[in-house]
DNA sequence: TAGTCTATAATTAGGAT
DNA sequence: GATCCTAATTATAGACT
């Protein structure tokens, strides 16, 4: 029922708009006398209603005076200086927004991988794939190796503590990283079945060099952009 | 492990205030880009970090001045016309909580008189009670009562529902309000066990006219005031 | 219009790396 | 310090009164 998720746009709906101002307006107000008290700064801020022509201040008339004076008479290269502002925000929260984006691809990417594998253990024909395909699935089984071996190494650890030391337990060295056909017998028992949810991203426009798993760039914190 | 409430003070911790202040300026900024877009409003601020001499300014220098200019050539009785400033809304706060607390105290107390309407009824003596007790008592009890009444209504409507319409069932009315002895003996079978957990308030100070119920005020939100 | 309620989204404190 | 993580708190959208 309640609540959608807010799209980050002018409210279209004038008395929807007009309580989402009235309460985040409030929140807003909160917060600053928040982190003024919390952290002991100085602060302060001034918001026009709609088309109101009477704005609400914070923290008061004279405490916006007095804030904005000693703004205003630092020297103008100081002024913006250091000055991480609303361009440099966004262009700040666009960047990290790129990230998780890149990492979410890369993450889908090796979730498809995983999916391709399962196929191939029951059946799917290699020649189905192409060599970008050939090349990741080759880069996520050679993952999936070397955590399988970790957690050989682990568990022979274990057992070799629990049996009180008096038999020593050699590890096999893992074998070395051998065609794509050979590893995938050796793992037919080790490795499970991946998750059923089938990812077909066909818009991958290969970039970046990880390992050719790409990403691209772009989502809703582009809009702060324009 | 994580997290504490944190109390509405100066945070003395170095480090902590620093992260702090960091993160909810973060925030900040962004609850700020947030409602401009989202309403369309002209907003700006002026945010000193600790003893930094460099504010950061939202959402530009020139936008700062811009707005700031605007509000200072109001004439400066409309600056302080609508002006739900700092201490209005600190004030608004606080009867808020005070509300919140009347509110909780008188439900405290009806918890007590319940508590105690038990303990009457499993032995002990009404010679026990003061005046006001007493009277409390009877309030709330008249309110169980006729809570029960109107359960008893609401079940034998059903029922007439239910037996098709043949039976019509009479519901006989309550008894008017009595005696509060005479009251406990019948919802001796009809009141089930009160929460055990026991509360004493002892703070009570009656000033207020609500049967009975009285109420303080002060809470974490009275440190605004000073 | 204004306040209340509630479920969900968003923020953030504290800890780990 | 910068990040990431998680859990807990806080803010708030939407519905209702």
């Amino acid at each position: 029922m309640s609540r959608k998720k807010v799209k980050l746009a002018y409210i279209q709906n004038h008395p929807t708009r007009k309580l989402t101002f009235k309460k985040r307006k409030k929140g807003f107000m909160k917060k600053m006398s928040e982190i003024t008290t919390l952290c002991d700064v100085e602060a302060c801020a001034v918001v026009y209603g709609q088309k109101d022509t009477q704005p609400e201040v914070w923290p008061s008339p004279s405490g916006v005076q007095s804030t904005y004076v000693k703004f205003r008479t630092m020297p103008p290269m100081e002024q913006t200086k250091k000055q991480l502002n609303m361009e440099a925000f966004l262009r700040q929260q666009i960047e990290k927004a790129k990230d998780q984006l890149r990492k979410q691809k890369k993450e889908n990417r090796e979730k498809d991988m995983s999916i391709m594998m399962s196929q191939c253990l029951t059946g799917r024909s290699l020649q189905d794939l192409n060599m970008g395909d050939l090349n990741d699935l080759g880069w996520v089984i050679d993952h999936k190796v070397e955590e399988i071996n970790k957690k050989v190494k682990k568990v022979q650890e274990e057992l070799a503590q629990n049996e009180n030391n008096h038999v020593q337990v050699v590890r096999t060295p893992p074998p070395p990283p051998a065609a794509i056909s050979g590893r995938i017998m050796h793992m037919q028992q080790a490795q499970s079945a991946a998750p059923m949810e089938i990812m077909t991203p066909q818009d991958q426009q290969p970039q970046e060099q990880m390992a050719g798993l790409g990403a691209n760039t772009g989502d809703e914190f582009l809009q702060f952009g324009s």
